[in-house]
RNA sequence: GCGCUUGUAGCUCAGUGGAUAGAGCGCCGCCGUCCUAAGGCGGGCGUCGUAGGUUCGAUUCCUACCAAGCGCACCA
């Protein structure tokens, strides 16, 4: 459908019927489309509605079929390259259910970006370099400095308590969360694969941070007041202008961002993904600001992710064992499984606040809609599965498609044609939840379609190819819509 | 005080400058010789937070207000 008519009233000056009228008669005209269209329809307001033949559908089908998954994705992302840094949480303690959430969100997004054909660098920054590798140190030490609480804390004071200096030992304790926490929450708890694990101290040891400041005195951005070096983020946009060095001589978190910045942009990146949690909205400002002032000029692109309330019997839950004041990420994925959290997560966009009830979480993760969808895949595996054991009976070379002509299978091939056009449309607006969201839609189109067509009709034979080839789009389609979520796809439930 | 985000069905959330605003859950009823009933079919009278404005048309854009979350360091 089309509005097109309703839109060009005005500066046609005419109404917006007779528009719609004369678009009707001038596409009715063209064979190209003719061998395509049904019928062309003028509808009330101004609409012009295109209803598709059969055969269109048919033809679709049978180049899915001939051509496989490759021919789904768009060329857009062809010899871009992006840096997609996602979650960075703190060294200093287990992931919280924002970084969850933020993780899940950046790792879908590179899959969708990789599916589009970008060429995608996931990075994961790591805050190994100050002030809260100190306040790690004092925490673990458990002097009157300490700020983090909880059990692994006291696990790091069994390790690293007798080393003497307190930044050594937050050092020495940060690494041991990295190592024994973040990471195997990331990779094995969560499913992400990081292509980097960029350490901010190595910033410094490289000389990037000074590389940055030295790059925004030449662009004339940084000026000094108070004894202290500034960067004039007002130019961009900032509220006001930031500390770049201390007036005691201390670099500050900004100037190391500063210089992870030039880091990316000297790495060659086209496109600069961050996804920072809500808390740290305040940030985008001066990043935009510190990445142009930089000399940056392709896209940078910020995601603020949401927080998630984690609430149990109406009220918030904040207390956790195992992370002190956060619930950790990997002890909800221990409670409702990945594929269940992570579907959750992606299914909302990323600017709702979610509340996540936890008490609720064993008995949501029964009705959770993910184990909808992965039925209708398992349905699927199982009826092909019938199939090939009927091998014999039902294979040719000639497949008939135009047999497809029941309403369900008519249903399911335009939901099926809708996959492109959302890789395409969630690769420019990243709006990744709409993949759930589209699963659950071609999840219920088959379940629909099943209910009311039996594949394997040993009575005819015909028909049976046609429709198992349907059912094997629908496998290709649906199984690369759970791959682009990072949900697996199960032969059997 | 200023800024960002949010306010849509009982609950959790999609959605759009246009045609009767949708889904899941919950609730009610029906469907079983047959490819997995973790399923299907039917049942929704919603001030789209409130009040204005722009527009032929606003739930969508703008302004104000109300409510919620989060920010507003020479912290990280």
């Amino acid at each position: 459908t089309t509005n097109v008519a309703l839109v060009l009233a005005r500066p046609l000056g005419q109404s917006p019927l007779q528009i719609a009228e004369s678009i009707k008669t001038d596409l009715e005209a063209d064979d190209e489309l003719r061998a395509y269209l049904a019928k062309i329809e003028v509808a009330k307001p101004g609409y012009v509605n295109f209803y598709l033949q059969d055969s269109y559908y048919q033809k679709s089908l049978a180049q899915l079929q001939a051509q496989g998954v490759s021919m789904l994705r768009p060329k857009i992302g062809q010899g871009v390259k992006v840096n997609n840094e996602f979650i960075s949480g703190n060294p200093t303690g287990p992931l919280h259910l924002g970084n969850g959430r933020g993780g899940f969100f950046g790792d879908a997004l590179t899959r969708v970006l990789r599916f589009a054909n970008f060429t995608v660098t996931n990075e994961y920054y790591v805050n190994d370099a100050g002030e809260q590798v100190l306040k790690l140190g004092h925490s673990i030490k458990k002097n009157a400095e300490a700020v983090y609480g909880g059990e692994y804390i006291e696990e790091l004071h069994q390790k690293f308590a007798q080393i003497a200096d307190v930044k050594e030992a937050g050092r020495a304790a940060a690494q041991d969360v990295l190592q024994n926490i973040i990471q195997p929450t990331v990779e094995h708890k969560m499913h992400i694969h990081f292509d980097n694990w960029f350490s901010e101290q190595s910033l410094y040891d490289d000389g990037l941070v000074d590389a940055a400041l030295e790059v925004l005195a030449k662009n004339a951005k940084t000026f000094e007041e108070e004894g202290a070096l500034w960067l004039r983020t007002t130019d961009y946009g900032d509220d006001k202008d930031r500390v770049l060095v201390k007036s005691d001589g201390q670099k500050t978190y900004f100037a190391s961002d500063c210089g992870y910045l030039l880091s990316k942009i000297r790495r060659g990146f086209d496109v600069l993904v961050l996804t920072l949690g809500a808390d740290h909205h305040g940030y985008t400002k001066r990043l935009e600001a510190a990445a142009r002032a930089l000399g940056f000029t392709g896209t940078l692109r910020i995601n603020i992710v949401q927080l998630v309330r984690l609430v149990k019997d109406g009220k918030e839950v904040r207390m956790s064992k195992r992370a002190g004041n956060v619930v950790a990420i990997d002890e909800l994925i221990d409670a409702v499984g990945h594929d269940v959290a992570r579907f959750f997560f992606l299914m909302y966009s990323p600017n709702t606040h979610m509340n996540f009830d936890l008490g609720l979480a064993q008995e949501r993760s029964q009705k959770n809609p993910v184990f909808y969808v992965q039925y209708a895949y398992a349905r699927i595996c199982s009826i092909l599965a019938k199939a090939e054991s009927q091998k014999s009976k039902i294979e040719s070379q000639e497949i008939d498609l135009t047999l497809l002509t029941h309403e369900k299978e008519l249903a399911l091939m335009r939901e099926l044609e809708r996959f492109p056009e959302l890789i395409e449309e969630a690769s420019r607006s990243y709006a990744v939840h709409k993949f759930p969201h589209y699963a659950i839609s071609l999840a219920d189109t088959f379940h629909s379609f099943y209910d009311a067509c039996r594949v394997i009709d040993e009575e005819n034979i015909e028909l049976t190819k046609a429709r198992i080839m349907l059912v094997l789009a629908v496998k290709v389609v649906l199984g690369e819509t759970l791959s682009l979520i990072g949900v697996s796809a199960p032969e059997k439930m």
